[in-house]
DNA sequence: TTGGTCTCCTTACACTGTACAGTACAGCGT
DNA sequence: ACGCTGTACTGTACAGTGTAAGGAGACCAA
């Protein structure tokens, strides 16, 4: 007991910013509260002072991460409005790539998220879509932005690592021409299109192009 | 040593199934070598006999989930097939909770995967969308349903627990009504939202809407 | 019979999240 | 100034995890 930590060099922002920093730097599978606690200078343990368990940790995490998110640009017609906070997410998902594992394990919560939410379906209900539309809209988006964007940085994640891209060769090589001529005739166009703004947008657009018309 | 286990009581096929049933039965999280060890009477390095390490084993139960993918429907218009290809894919996703992690986390391989992705694309092509167009289009279509459905899958394990509903309702209840004037309204409606087949066609005849303007 | 290969076993290591109990300190009412 | 209580953090321990390394028995070819 010759050093003792001084009291309250903790606090919920610090461990939160510090573990966000960790998983960054080492990626989320590595990142572990014993990890954190050496970060930090203090035990495993006393992160439980502040969050009930790992899980909860993740939730702020996650929360600080979507205030990232800047506002919803006011004065443009709804679809440019869409395209904005779709394409902010995407942003944010990959300049932090745990957000896309954070928000895919577990259930939406916290201030800021809703914060998110909430600019969306505001844009909805004032470009006039009824409740139902606007809401089922809204997870529609969501989940596009979500799928398209996890899939997206997965890819190139396994495109950086030699071991992921030698895979990706020999499986492509290993499909026979006859069995599946129309994966090996478009290989270039698919590994053209795992990702990029431009295959995200294509897919928005297609989304916001449904909803003109639907409307 | 005085039972030993007889030898060739293994192959992959009954891996791979074994370990299928213990992920459905107990969940994904659980699912450990030394449990898929014990299912099958045998101890824990054994499975490295026939897989170099856990995550090659994944790859191999998510190949064999693809594998129960019914064929492309013949004889139908183009958005009917890709509604078709779409819904399989859901529904299997559905059947077998465990499949939504298996997608996202980890890139796609194996034969019955090249399968399906061959049946979409034959679809698209003969359809008449060009090289690029097809690809694009494959991509955002698997992007969405990977997004929607896991989406679907995770608040509907939320809806069951009864710790995640009330976490769901004290999240709910925290949102103050003058912050979050839109997410508080819609909050009937966004519950209604988060899974089912009709939002889930929602979303997906969005896609084959703009798609079929944008031809 | 010998040698080699295949299949499964045992042991061990370096981790993980976290339950539980203990300890030092701050601020309080008396 | 005293003792009490609550807070913040520590230490230890437990039940797990994936898997590296090496060993042992069974089969088969020579």
């Amino acid at each position: 007991m010759a050093t003792r930590t001084p009291r309250n060099t903790l606090n919920p922002e610090l461990i939160v910013t510090t573990a966000l920093e960790l998983m960054e730097g080492r990626g989320l599978d590595s990142f572990s509260l014993r990890a954190l606690g050496g970060e930090l200078g203090v035990g495993p343990m006393a992160i439980y002072t502040y969050f009930r368990n790992k899980d909860d940790l993740y939730d702020a995490v996650r929360d600080h991460l979507m205030g990232l998110l800047p506002p919803v640009p006011p004065g443009e017609d709804w679809p440019d409005q869409v395209r904005a906070v779709c394409r902010g997410l995407r942003r944010l998902m990959l300049q932090h790539p745990c957000l896309a594992q954070l928000l895919a394990g577990r259930p939406l919560s916290g201030h800021e998220t809703a914060r998110v939410a909430e600019g969306l379906l505001g844009v909805l209900r004032s470009a006039g879509f009824d409740k139902e539309t606007a809401a089922r809209t809204h997870t529609t988006l969501f989940t596009y932005v979500l799928g398209a964007t996890s899939w997206e940085i997965q890819m190139a994640s396994e495109q950086r690592d030699p071991e992921g891209l030698r895979r990706l060769r020999t499986t492509m090589e290993s499909l026979s021409a006859t069995e599946f001529p129309t994966v090996v005739e478009l290989a270039p166009e698919l590994a053209r299109t795992t990702g990029g703004e431009e295959q995200f947008d294509y897919g928005l657009d297609l989304l916001i192009g449904g909803l003109r018309t639907a409307s």
